[in-house]
DNA sequence: GTTTGGCCTG
DNA sequence: CAGGCCAAAC
């Protein structure tokens, strides 16, 4: 069963997931449907877990809502995803949107296409919207929030209200007469039942801290509400100012639509409200006396923008710093983490929010996805939305690509470098700053994640220009689809790395980008201590910009590391090219490359060598490498062939001292052995003097 | 068994 | 610069 049919996007997030073969590689949530999710470790988990997973079951009954509201109430591309997508389990977004003009799609399913729906439809659809989010911020008695049940309450409660819920869902469905043919997966049954097996509490020994922990939350969670609260009442004050200029932009309002919507979704999630609160049915008396079809109620498009705007900056700040406390309290008092796999946020989370997170991250600063040198048919096959299964799957790439990866012309990497490297997040985003000099911890990075990552939104992040941001004026003429996706992947990415406008609508599945591996190191290390964490290593991926493969300025940077150190260790590697994500073939590509630099580097100490021999210098003393050299200008023009950066002098010396040996070998007829020239490398390899922190945190000097 | 370095080849 | 191969070191 889909419940989250209402996100078309999150579905086909999973979908259309390229690691779809690697359920591993996915937030558990993106693998079962909401219902099926174990609840019973939600007891004995810390209190942090209790948290999120409310908000994930709020969430969850969010999503449930939606379909409450009828065809009226959800931006009608929605409904029409909501119907073309459930009866394919692995078919392109892209045919949501083809779907509504195309021979195949089920009128039945919905009010009306698009295309026909008469305007007053539109308006009442759009005020319904607006009254959604009016009334979902307006929460309920029923809110979580207004009570804390006891822990074991909770088990029955959530078990509870999970089962009524699928009953009033499937009964709302079949009113609606949806077609339903996902709504139960043995399979992924059996995959929740292996979970709930494992995702068991483990806060026995917590215990003590629990209660002064849920204190603080809901002291937390109250002041929240509060300030939501405050939120809810300028955003009604605007909206009765704003009601008497209605009408004036329905052409317009297709984009606003879906903003609409997923800011509806955000705000319903962010203040728990009544998510399970039935909605009138569309043509319901009370819709109909809600909704004006004459007048409409469209809001001023730019008030609205800057309403949406200071709604979603407010949210994203509260949510956010309440986020960091509950974080920083459970860091410090060492709880364990794990059990956030079980309470990892519902996808429409992460479609609404981490929609503009990911485009935010990734308009400005396009990640370097490894070209596909031989493009498969499978990725063929993605391009019709079937999801990068094959060709893409991470362990599957390991060594058959270019394993230097060229980045776009329009993104030349020193320019990119300020953004990806130094600066992972721009310049009105300083809250995090990825400290490549120091290593990273789970915590620092899960922090960080539940902060900014992609459950929350970073419409306050971006790096886009402002043309591109999801509010941009243009964006009423494009299908949002369309936009999301060119916002998405960045105005230069596009073109470089075209996606279909299928996977358009998808936003948190290109964290699911094929040069995403779980072999990383760090992240993977990380993830194994943790379950929650490989979806999130997948996030932060693409928030770092980390990128699997090695461009051509990190060959550059090894190049000029060769100055330093001949002989690095593979940890030093790791260390100073934070930005990779290190898996045994990016290691043993960065360890080739220098092999390959000290190569060259012997081949001419040799030839420089055996040169002076024949030349007649007959005392090793007369030997000497400047800067003048000629041995030196072959070296730099191979190591530093712009020859922009400084040499240290000690590689001059090293150079001397290698060019010696050599000469001492060669004269003493040393080179009759076969192995000569592993003594003089014994001696080379511990010249390696330390590589300056700059390399840490640049890759591009 | 894996990692690493070196050599050879393309 | 990468791949293959081999050997040494861990």
């Amino acid at each position: 069963m889909n419940l989250s049919l209402p996100d078309q996007n999150m579905h086909n997030a999973l979908q259309g997931c390229p690691d779809d073969d690697k359920p591993e590689l996915m937030l558990p949530c993106f693998r079962r449907n909401a219902y099926d999710e174990p609840l019973a470790s939600y007891s004995n988990g810390p209190i942090i877990s209790q948290l999120l997973r409310k908000s994930l079951h709020n969430k969850r009954a969010l999503d449930e809502s939606h379909y409450y509201l009828g065809p009226s109430a959800v931006s009608s591309s929605a409904v029409v995803a909501d119907s073309s997508q459930e009866d394919r389990s692995s078919v392109s977004s892209k045919d949501s949107a083809a779907d509504v003009g195309s021979p195949g799609f089920h009128p039945s399913t919905v009010a009306s296409p698009e295309a026909e729906r008469p305007v007053n439809d539109h308006l009442q659809a759009k005020r319904a919207r607006v009254e959604n989010i009016i009334r979902v911020m307006a929460g309920s008695p029923n809110s979580r929030l207004h009570g804390e049940p006891e822990k074991g309450e909770m088990d029955a409660r959530d078990s509870r209200e999970c089962r009524e819920a699928r009953e009033v869902y499937r009964e709302n469905k079949r009113k609606q007469r949806l077609p339903q043919h996902q709504d139960h997966n043995p399979s992924d049954e059996g995959i929740e039942n292996r979970r709930l097996s494992t995702g068991g509490g483990s806060g026995s020994s917590l215990d003590n801290t629990k209660d002064e922990e849920c204190h603080k939350l809901k002291e937390q969670l109250q002041s929240m509400q509060k300030l939501l609260r405050q939120l809810q009442e300028k955003f009604l004050q605007v909206y009765n100012q704003e009601d008497s200029h209605r009408g004036e932009r329905e052409d317009r309002g297709g984009c606003l639509e879906h903003d609409n919507l997923i800011q509806s979704k955000e705000l319903s999630y962010l203040t728990n409200g009544n998510a399970f609160e039935k909605k009138p049915a569309r043509g319901s008396p009370e819709s109909k006396d809600r909704t004006k079809p004459a007048e409409g109620n469209l809001l001023n498009l730019r008030e609205t923008k800057n309403l949406q705007d200071t709604l979603k900056g407010e949210l994203s700040r509260v949510v956010n710093e309440c986020v960091d406390k509950v974080f920083k309290n459970v860091s410090s008092s060492g709880l364990d983490l794990s059990p956030l796999r079980s309470m990892c946020p519902s996808p429409d989370v992460q479609t609404s929010g981490g929609a503009a997170e990911i485009r935010s991250q990734q308009g400005g600063c396009p990640p370097q996805e490894p070209p596909h040198p031989v493009e498969p048919p499978s990725h063929q096959r993605s391009l019709e939305g079937h999801g990068d299964t094959d060709a893409q799957s991470p362990q599957d790439q390991t060594e058959a690509l270019s394993l230097v990866v060229r980045k776009p012309a329009m993104a030349p990497l020193c320019s990119v470098t300020p953004t990806t490297v130094k600066r992972p997040y721009p310049m009105h985003q300083p809250a995090f700053q990825f400290n490549y000099s120091s290593p990273l911890h789970d915590t620092q990075i899960l922090e960080h994640l539940l902060k900014y990552g992609p459950h929350t939104n970073f419409s306050g992040l971006s790096c886009l220009p402002p043309s591109l941001e999801r509010s941009s004026p243009d964006s009423g003429e494009l299908p949002w689809d369309t936009l999301s996706m060119r916002s998405k992947v960045g105005p230069g990415h596009l073109g470089h790395h075209p996606r279909p406008s299928s996977l358009g609508s998808v936003t948190v599945d290109n964290l699911c980008l094929p040069h995403v591996k779980m072999e990383c190191s760090d992240l993977q290390g990380m993830a194994e201590r943790n379950p929650y964490l490989p979806a999130v290593s997948v996030a932060l991926t693409h928030i770092l910009h980390i990128q699997e493969g090695l461009n051509p300025n990190h060959l550059k940077k090894a190049k000029l590391m060769f100055f330093y150190t001949r002989y690095p260790s593979s940890n030093v590697l790791k260390t100073y090219f934070p930005d990779v994500k290190f898996n045994r073939c990016i290691t043993s590509q960065l360890i080739k490359w220098f092999s390959n630099f000290r190569e060259f580097y012997y081949i001419q100490m040799e030839k420089f060598a055996r040169q002076a021999i024949v030349d007649g210098v007959n005392n090793v003393d007369n030997l000497s490498v400047s800067r003048d050299s000629e041995l030196f200008r072959a070296l730099n023009m191979h190591y530093n062939k712009a020859n922009d950066f400084q040499v240290p002098d000690r590689f001059l010396e090293v150079a001397e001292i290698t060019l010696h040996e050599f000469y001492n070998a060669i004269s003493t007829a040393k080179d009759s052995d076969p192995s000569w020239k592993k003594a003089i490398y014994k001696v080379i390899c511990k010249l390696d003097s330390d590589l300056p922190e700059e390399f840490k945190t640049s890759s591009c000097l």
